[in-house]
DNA sequence: AACACGACCTGGTAGC
DNA sequence: TGCTACCAGGTCGTGT
């Protein structure tokens, strides 16, 4: 969700309020994305989650998701893309807005707008950096879930945008072992969760945000400083036990025996 | 209903 | 060197 973030962030500067006059799809959307959205201007950019919502004329709206590796962005000749742009936007004035993932598992799709935003707001939990994210909300759903702490947290459903690494950094944060299923984990856990995910969210935005939208920084190194995430067998930051790595859902999870229980 | 697992894709890297 | 196997920031569909 943070990359999303500085991802829409940038794109309102640069592409709200254009207009869009032809669209390419190559791969990630189907060609009727294209024939919708051309000759539609572009008019804001919101996001939901990990969801980006451009918002068209005509009350529709492009929904995108990066999912792993995709990117959203506008450069200054529509056509001198890369050889993994996915789907290619001309605006007005000769610019493209593109998006690009080399392993094709962003998508595009083109949809009404009041379809899509009903959609994911019976699908995603509250924004977790808004005020409907509450503490008493997210302990009514931690109390009635049996899952894994890491799975609670990575399901879209009780707090919207939390990934695999940020999922790991919130436990960490919150000394809990990302085994311990949600409804056993104490009230004063729970709220440390709760802090901990806007804490991290909050950091990590910054960080996405000056990292993506800086000038000229488009790959810069001032990334989010993970504590646990990537690093396995190293010693624990607080106190010096190894970082484990298991597998949870299909994916690994990072974490420190040591001081999360 | 809740959960596990493969599929979707490509590229990088560790290991043989 | 060259191959294979596995891993990767996410979500969805299917099967148990």
């Amino acid at each position: 969700m943070p990359e999303v973030e500085a991802v829409c962030r940038k794109l309102r500067s640069e592409a709200a309020g254009s207009h869009i006059d032809a669209v390419r799809v190559y791969r990630c959307a189907t060609e009727s994305v294209a024939e919708g959205a051309a000759g539609r201007k572009i008019e804001t950019i919101d996001r939901r989650g990990k969801h980006i919502l451009i918002r068209l004329t005509g009350e529709l709206t492009l929904h995108t998701h990066l999912r792993m590796s995709g990117n959203l962005y506008v450069i200054p000749d529509h056509r001198l893309h890369s050889m993994y742009a996915r789907v290619v936007c001309e605006l007005r004035g000769g610019q493209g807005l593109v998006l690009e993932d080399g392993r094709a598992l962003a998508r595009m799709d083109l949809v009404e707008t009041a379809s899509i935003d009903s959609r994911l707001a019976a699908e995603l939990g509250p924004e977790p950096l808004s005020k409907h994210f509450t503490l008493d909300g997210f302990l009514a759903a931690a109390e009635v879930s049996r899952q894994p702490a890491k799975l609670f947290l990575m399901h879209q459903g009780n707090v919207a945008g939390l990934g695999n690494i940020y999922a790991a950094e919130v436990l960490f944060r919150a000394r809990l072992d990302p085994r311990k299923p949600m409804n056993q984990v104490s009230a004063r856990k729970v709220a440390a969760l709760h802090e901990g995910i806007v804490g991290v969210l909050t950091d990590a935005v910054q960080s996405a945000v000056a990292a993506y939208a800086g000038p000229g920084a488009f790959h810069s190194e001032e990334n989010f400083p993970v504590a646990v995430y990537d690093r396995e067998g190293e010693p624990c930051v607080r106190c010096r036990r190894r970082v484990l790595r298991i597998p949870q859902g299909g994916r690994s999870t990072y974490f420190c025996p040591g001081c999360q229980r």
